[in-house]
DNA sequence: ACCTTTCATCGTATATCGCCGATGAACGAT
DNA sequence: ATCGTTCATCGGCGATATACGATGAAAGGT
């Protein structure tokens, strides 16, 4: 971890939690798999998938842990299900980071001030 | 990697190279500080933030290799620019996403058909 | 020529990731 | 009671990520 990231980097934590989830072809490819249905279980996963049923089951915890998936520990098999809201929650959080550098840079270009030189 | 990605997941690859870049809180702290500026080198940075310089030029690498940010070597101060078009081209992609797994609940609200059942 | 500044890269140490097989728990079916 | 199915977790292995200090290259200043 790094040494000193007290300020602003602490509200980064939530966005660069859900989007570290995504940073996986297997678990988009998850998560796309999971909408397409209304709760499916790991097993269906590890069926589409070509991988061990421990390594989608990782995959699943990681979606979980970040908040996007739902699980839903039914009697024999677990139902995992997309949290859209929370999809879409990330969605708009990378959306304000992209605008603030945007944003940042028209300022720039309209007042035409601030170089990065110091000496 | 996984065994067999054939098809639409290697649609995924670019998307999630892009998130896997920005999935340190590091690195978009450095994302929002190269956007206030023209265009800032290393050592901005690095006092910015209070990481060794390697690291610094090592995050830096990263987000460049991701395309997010476009480096100009300077004569003696390479300059650091965030490529707004890489970033909202990134978010759309996410927003794509986002929406794909949205409609997919939509249509089975809807239809109110597939269950992921098959015993 | 020499020093300073800036940066990239190398080497290294530690931690985490991604994958697997094995194991055990929970439950249904026979 | 016994078996089969489904899943989570453990342990292990190799690869990658993150951090650092050290080193060298490039350029400017004295």
């Amino acid at each position: 971890m790094p040494r000193s990231l007290s300020g602003a980097c602490c509200a980064h934590h939530a966005m660069t939690k859900g989007l570290s989830a995504l940073s996986h072809p297997v678990r988009v490819e998850i998560l796309k798999h999971l909408s397409g249905y209304d709760a499916c279980c790991c097993k269906d996963v590890v069926r589409h998938l070509h991988l061990a049923q421990s390594t989608v089951s990782q995959h699943l915890k990681v979606l979980v842990e970040a908040g996007l998936v739902h699980v839903r520990p039914e009697r024999q098999s677990s139902r995992y299900e997309v949290d859209t809201e929370a999809l879409a929650g990330l969605t708009e959080a990378l959306a304000r980071l992209t605008q603030t550098c945007i944003d940042a840079r028209k300022n720039r270009t309209s007042s035409h001030g601030a170089e990065a030189n110091d000496q």
